[in-house]
DNA sequence: AAACAGGCCTAAA
DNA sequence: TTTAGGCCTGTT
Protein backbone atom coordinates (compact mmCIF):
# COMPACT_ATOMS: atom_id res chain seq x y z
CA UNK A 1 0.00 0.00 0.00
CA UNK A 2 1.23 3.54 -1.17
CA UNK A 3 1.33 6.76 0.83
CA UNK A 4 0.27 9.25 -1.80
CA UNK A 5 1.70 12.49 -0.61
CA UNK A 6 -0.72 15.23 -0.07
CA UNK A 7 0.36 18.57 0.07
CA UNK A 8 -2.10 20.85 -1.26
CA UNK A 9 -0.58 23.52 0.86
CA UNK A 10 0.21 25.78 -2.35
CA UNK A 11 -0.84 24.17 -5.12
CA UNK A 12 -0.19 25.76 -8.52
CA UNK A 13 -1.34 24.83 -11.71
CA UNK A 14 0.91 24.39 -14.35
CA UNK A 15 0.23 26.47 -17.72
CA UNK A 16 1.72 24.67 -21.03
CA UNK A 17 1.89 27.13 -24.06
CA UNK A 18 3.22 26.96 -27.24
CA UNK A 19 6.12 28.99 -26.96
CA UNK A 20 6.16 32.10 -29.26
CA UNK A 21 9.44 31.52 -32.17
CA UNK A 22 11.51 34.21 -30.63
CA UNK A 23 11.48 34.15 -27.03
CA UNK A 24 14.54 32.67 -24.84
CA UNK A 25 14.41 32.81 -21.51
CA UNK A 26 18.19 33.57 -21.06
CA UNK A 27 17.90 36.22 -23.66
CA UNK A 28 15.29 37.95 -22.47
CA UNK A 29 16.47 38.17 -18.27
CA UNK A 30 20.02 38.22 -18.96
CA UNK A 31 19.92 41.26 -21.60
CA UNK A 32 19.83 43.77 -18.86
CA UNK A 33 16.58 44.90 -19.26
CA UNK A 34 14.94 43.25 -15.92
CA UNK A 35 17.14 42.19 -12.73
CA UNK A 36 15.06 39.79 -10.53
CA UNK A 37 15.17 36.98 -12.46
CA UNK A 38 17.37 34.10 -11.54
CA UNK A 39 18.04 30.73 -13.95
CA UNK A 40 16.68 27.60 -11.63
CA UNK A 41 19.27 25.14 -13.35
CA UNK A 42 22.80 25.62 -15.22
CA UNK A 43 20.78 24.91 -18.74
CA UNK A 44 19.08 28.04 -17.81
CA UNK A 45 15.99 26.73 -19.51
CA UNK A 46 14.36 27.43 -16.34
CA UNK A 47 13.79 30.57 -14.51
CA UNK A 48 12.24 31.89 -11.47
CA UNK A 49 11.82 35.37 -10.20
CA UNK A 50 9.22 38.42 -9.19
CA UNK A 51 7.33 41.13 -10.75
CA UNK A 52 3.97 42.82 -10.61
CA UNK A 53 3.94 41.69 -7.00
CA UNK A 54 4.08 37.80 -8.26
CA UNK A 55 6.45 35.19 -8.05
CA UNK A 56 6.52 33.59 -10.89
CA UNK A 57 8.86 30.27 -12.59
CA UNK A 58 8.90 29.65 -16.02
CA UNK A 59 10.63 26.73 -18.13
CA UNK A 60 11.26 26.17 -21.71
CA UNK A 61 11.23 23.12 -23.62
CA UNK A 62 11.25 22.64 -27.37
CA UNK A 63 8.67 24.42 -28.93
CA UNK A 64 6.56 24.77 -25.63
CA UNK A 65 6.40 27.50 -22.61
CA UNK A 66 5.64 26.43 -19.12
CA UNK A 67 4.54 28.80 -16.61
CA UNK A 68 3.57 27.59 -13.08
CA UNK A 69 0.32 29.77 -13.28
CA UNK A 70 -3.03 29.79 -14.24
CA UNK A 71 -4.88 30.68 -17.63
CA UNK A 72 -6.33 33.47 -15.93
CA UNK A 73 -3.25 34.72 -14.50
CA UNK A 74 -1.73 34.06 -17.59
CA UNK A 75 -4.03 36.49 -19.33
CA UNK A 76 -4.44 39.05 -16.98
CA UNK A 77 -0.72 39.20 -16.22
CA UNK A 78 2.07 37.56 -18.33
CA UNK A 79 0.95 37.66 -21.58
CA UNK A 80 1.46 41.48 -21.77
CA UNK A 81 4.68 41.16 -19.45
CA UNK A 82 6.25 39.23 -22.03
CA UNK A 83 5.58 41.15 -24.83
CA UNK A 84 3.10 38.00 -26.01
CA UNK A 85 1.29 39.25 -29.09
CA UNK A 86 4.72 41.30 -30.82
CA UNK A 87 5.66 39.50 -33.99
CA UNK A 88 9.58 39.64 -32.98
CA UNK A 89 10.36 37.69 -36.11
CA UNK A 90 8.69 40.00 -38.43
CA UNK A 91 10.31 43.01 -36.38
CA UNK A 92 13.78 41.29 -36.86
CA UNK A 93 13.92 41.15 -40.43
CA UNK A 94 13.40 45.01 -40.55
CA UNK A 95 16.88 44.83 -39.29
CA UNK A 96 18.45 42.62 -41.46
CA UNK A 97 19.47 45.66 -43.99
CA UNK A 98 22.47 46.09 -41.46
CA UNK A 99 25.07 43.56 -41.33
CA UNK A 100 26.19 44.18 -37.82
CA UNK A 101 22.78 44.30 -36.41
CA UNK A 102 21.90 41.33 -38.29
CA UNK A 103 24.54 38.75 -36.91
CA UNK A 104 23.33 40.11 -33.27
CA UNK A 105 19.62 38.98 -34.25
CA UNK A 106 21.05 35.84 -35.27
CA UNK A 107 22.66 35.61 -32.03
CA UNK A 108 20.53 36.31 -29.77
CA UNK A 109 17.27 35.61 -31.73
CA UNK A 110 15.50 35.06 -28.45
CA UNK A 111 15.11 38.77 -27.20
CA UNK A 112 11.89 40.49 -25.72
CA UNK A 113 11.52 43.88 -24.52
CA UNK A 114 9.37 43.15 -21.36
CA UNK A 115 6.48 45.31 -20.25
CA UNK A 116 7.48 45.94 -16.80
CA UNK A 117 5.94 48.10 -14.18
CA UNK A 118 6.52 51.74 -14.42
CA UNK A 119 7.63 52.37 -10.58
CA UNK A 120 9.90 49.51 -10.43
CA UNK A 121 11.30 49.94 -13.79
CA UNK A 122 12.26 53.81 -13.01
CA UNK A 123 13.99 53.15 -9.44
CA UNK A 124 15.84 49.83 -10.97
CA UNK A 125 17.08 52.06 -13.73
CA UNK A 126 17.95 55.11 -11.07
CA UNK A 127 20.24 52.59 -9.24
CA UNK A 128 21.95 51.71 -12.35
CA UNK A 129 23.80 54.54 -12.69
CA UNK A 130 27.38 54.09 -12.12
CA UNK A 131 27.22 50.54 -10.90
CA UNK A 132 27.41 47.17 -12.73
CA UNK A 133 24.46 44.57 -12.82
CA UNK A 134 25.67 42.05 -9.91
CA UNK A 135 25.46 45.41 -7.62
CA UNK A 136 22.27 46.49 -9.32
CA UNK A 137 20.66 43.09 -8.47
CA UNK A 138 21.70 43.11 -4.64
CA UNK A 139 20.32 46.54 -4.17
CA UNK A 140 17.31 45.77 -5.40
CA UNK A 141 16.54 42.48 -3.44
CA UNK A 142 17.68 44.39 -0.30
CA UNK A 143 15.19 47.08 -1.25
CA UNK A 144 12.53 44.30 -1.55
CA UNK A 145 13.80 42.04 0.99
CA UNK A 146 13.46 45.58 3.40
CA UNK A 147 10.60 47.29 2.29
CA UNK A 148 8.62 45.02 0.05
CA UNK A 149 5.61 42.24 0.43
CA UNK A 150 6.54 38.84 1.40
CA UNK A 151 5.36 36.14 -1.08
CA UNK A 152 4.95 32.87 -1.35
CA UNK A 153 7.18 31.27 -3.81
CA UNK A 154 7.41 27.69 -3.96
CA UNK A 155 8.16 26.64 -0.79
CA UNK A 156 10.49 30.16 -0.17
CA UNK A 157 9.56 33.00 0.76
CA UNK A 158 9.91 36.23 -2.08
CA UNK A 159 9.38 39.91 -1.55
CA UNK A 160 7.47 42.52 -4.22
CA UNK A 161 8.75 45.65 -5.20
CA UNK A 162 7.70 48.24 -2.74
CA UNK A 163 5.30 50.80 -3.48
CA UNK A 164 5.76 54.36 -4.72
CA UNK A 165 4.18 54.79 -1.22
CA UNK A 166 6.18 53.06 0.80
CA UNK A 167 9.48 54.64 -0.22
CA UNK A 168 7.95 58.08 -0.20
CA UNK A 169 7.44 57.29 3.69
CA UNK A 170 11.58 56.47 4.56
CA UNK A 171 14.35 59.02 5.29
CA UNK A 172 17.29 59.51 2.62
CA UNK A 173 19.45 57.65 5.57
CA UNK A 174 17.13 54.71 5.35
CA UNK A 175 17.93 54.31 1.54
CA UNK A 176 21.57 54.85 2.34
CA UNK A 177 21.66 52.19 4.93
CA UNK A 178 20.86 49.85 2.18
CA UNK A 179 23.90 51.06 0.10
CA UNK A 180 22.03 52.72 -2.58
CA UNK A 181 24.42 55.36 -1.69
CA UNK A 182 24.30 58.80 -4.08
CA UNK A 183 21.24 57.01 -5.39
CA UNK A 184 19.43 57.43 -2.23
CA UNK A 185 18.51 61.14 -2.72
CA UNK A 186 17.16 60.13 -6.33
CA UNK A 187 15.02 57.22 -5.06
CA UNK A 188 13.20 59.57 -2.23
CA UNK A 189 12.57 62.27 -5.06
CA UNK A 190 10.73 59.74 -7.66
CA UNK A 191 8.92 57.80 -4.59
CA UNK A 192 7.56 61.70 -3.64
CA UNK A 193 6.61 62.96 -6.57
CA UNK A 194 5.16 59.40 -8.24
CA UNK A 195 3.44 58.99 -4.52
CA UNK A 196 1.30 62.44 -4.55
CA UNK A 197 0.96 62.35 -8.67
CA UNK A 198 3.26 65.03 -9.60
CA UNK A 199 4.33 62.59 -11.94
CA UNK A 200 1.77 60.19 -13.46
CA UNK A 201 2.45 57.50 -15.24
CA UNK A 202 -1.01 57.06 -16.76
CA UNK A 203 -0.10 60.45 -18.81
CA UNK A 204 3.32 59.64 -19.70
CA UNK A 205 1.77 56.91 -21.80
CA UNK A 206 -0.09 58.76 -23.59
CA UNK A 207 3.04 61.54 -24.30
CA UNK A 208 5.49 61.72 -27.17
CA UNK A 209 8.63 59.82 -26.81
CA UNK A 210 10.55 63.56 -26.65
CA UNK A 211 7.32 64.46 -24.07
CA UNK A 212 7.92 61.79 -21.80
CA UNK A 213 11.30 61.76 -21.55
CA UNK A 214 11.56 65.09 -20.72
CA UNK A 215 9.00 64.57 -18.18
CA UNK A 216 10.93 61.64 -16.77
CA UNK A 217 13.62 64.08 -16.69
CA UNK A 218 11.74 66.00 -13.77
CA UNK A 219 12.72 63.50 -11.20
CA UNK A 220 16.35 64.02 -9.85
CA UNK A 221 18.85 61.00 -11.19
CA UNK A 222 16.79 60.64 -14.16
CA UNK A 223 18.87 61.76 -17.23
CA UNK A 224 18.30 60.74 -20.70
CA UNK A 225 19.49 57.39 -20.57
CA UNK A 226 17.89 56.36 -17.07
CA UNK A 227 14.38 58.00 -18.73
CA UNK A 228 14.53 56.35 -22.19
CA UNK A 229 15.68 52.51 -19.98
CA UNK A 230 12.05 53.46 -18.27
CA UNK A 231 10.27 54.04 -21.43
CA UNK A 232 11.87 51.46 -23.44
CA UNK A 233 11.67 48.49 -20.94
CA UNK A 234 8.50 49.64 -19.09
CA UNK A 235 6.23 52.08 -21.71
CA UNK A 236 7.04 49.91 -24.71
CA UNK A 237 8.00 53.09 -26.34
CA UNK A 238 10.24 50.92 -29.06
CA UNK A 239 11.92 54.08 -30.21
CA UNK A 240 13.53 54.97 -27.45
CA UNK A 241 17.20 54.39 -28.20
CA UNK A 242 19.32 54.21 -24.20
CA UNK A 243 22.99 55.39 -25.46
CA UNK A 244 25.09 54.10 -22.50
CA UNK A 245 28.94 53.55 -22.42
CA UNK A 246 28.30 50.10 -24.15
CA UNK A 247 26.03 51.77 -27.06
CA UNK A 248 28.51 54.68 -27.09
CA UNK A 249 31.04 51.90 -27.75
CA UNK A 250 29.24 50.15 -30.74
CA UNK A 251 28.58 53.40 -32.54
CA UNK A 252 31.87 54.85 -32.60
CA UNK A 253 33.42 51.10 -33.70
CA UNK A 254 30.94 49.73 -36.39
CA UNK A 255 28.93 52.54 -37.74
CA UNK A 256 29.54 56.38 -39.54
CA UNK A 257 30.25 59.30 -37.09
CA UNK A 258 26.69 60.60 -36.66
CA UNK A 259 25.01 58.02 -36.80
CA UNK A 260 21.66 57.71 -34.50
CA UNK A 261 18.45 55.91 -33.69
CA UNK A 262 17.09 57.21 -36.95
CA UNK A 263 19.58 54.68 -39.11
CA UNK A 264 17.37 51.98 -37.16
CA UNK A 265 13.87 53.50 -38.01
CA UNK A 266 10.65 53.41 -35.54
CA UNK A 267 12.31 50.23 -33.47
CA UNK A 268 15.72 51.70 -32.73
CA UNK A 269 15.12 50.43 -28.97
CA UNK A 270 14.78 47.06 -29.85
CA UNK A 271 17.93 47.09 -31.98
CA UNK A 272 19.73 48.38 -29.36
CA UNK A 273 18.77 45.54 -27.21
CA UNK A 274 20.24 43.01 -29.86
CA UNK A 275 23.03 44.92 -30.47
CA UNK A 276 23.68 46.01 -26.55
CA UNK A 277 23.89 42.51 -25.46
CA UNK A 278 25.64 41.33 -28.60
CA UNK A 279 28.31 43.39 -27.47
CA UNK A 280 28.58 42.65 -24.14
CA UNK A 281 28.85 39.14 -25.19
CA UNK A 282 32.25 39.72 -26.66
CA UNK A 283 30.66 38.69 -30.02
CA UNK A 284 31.29 42.21 -31.52
CA UNK A 285 34.99 41.83 -30.69
CA UNK A 286 36.86 42.71 -34.00
CA UNK A 287 40.05 41.15 -32.14
CA UNK A 288 38.31 37.38 -31.95
C1' DA B 1 46.16 50.50 -5.32
C1' DA B 2 43.81 52.80 -8.63
C1' DA B 3 40.48 52.48 -11.85
C1' DC B 4 36.22 51.38 -13.23
C1' DA B 5 31.18 50.10 -13.30
C1' DG B 6 25.01 50.23 -18.33
C1' DG B 7 25.03 58.43 -15.36
C1' DC B 8 23.78 62.48 -13.40
C1' DC B 9 24.39 66.71 -10.78
C1' DT B 10 26.69 70.87 -9.92
C1' DA B 11 29.79 74.45 -10.58
C1' DA B 12 32.42 77.12 -13.62
C1' DA B 13 33.59 79.11 -18.16
C1' DT C 1 25.73 75.69 -23.74
C1' DT C 2 29.28 72.84 -22.97
C1' DT C 3 32.77 70.60 -19.87
C1' DA C 4 35.23 68.71 -15.75
C1' DG C 5 34.93 66.69 -11.19
C1' DG C 6 32.74 64.22 -7.82
C1' DC C 7 29.88 60.69 -6.12
C1' DC C 8 28.49 55.47 -2.64
C1' DT C 9 30.11 50.96 -2.97
C1' DG C 10 32.28 46.72 -4.58
C1' DT C 11 35.32 44.34 -7.46
C1' DT C 12 39.56 43.61 -9.95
Amino acid sequence: MKIIPTSHTAETTLLTLPCPVCFSLSDIFDCGQCFRFYPLNKEKTKYAGVACGRYLELEKRKNSLLLRTTQQEFDTVWRDYFDWDFDYQVCQEQFFFDPHLKDAVLSFPGIRILHQEHWETLCTFILSQNNNIPRIRSLLESICRTYGDPLEGNGRTVYSFPSAQRIACLSQQELYALKTGFRAKYLIDAAQRVACGDIDFQQIEGMSTEKAISELRRIKGVGLKVASCVLLFSFRKYDCFPIDVWMKRILNSYYPPGTDASYFGPYAGIAQQYLFHYERNNHGNMSL
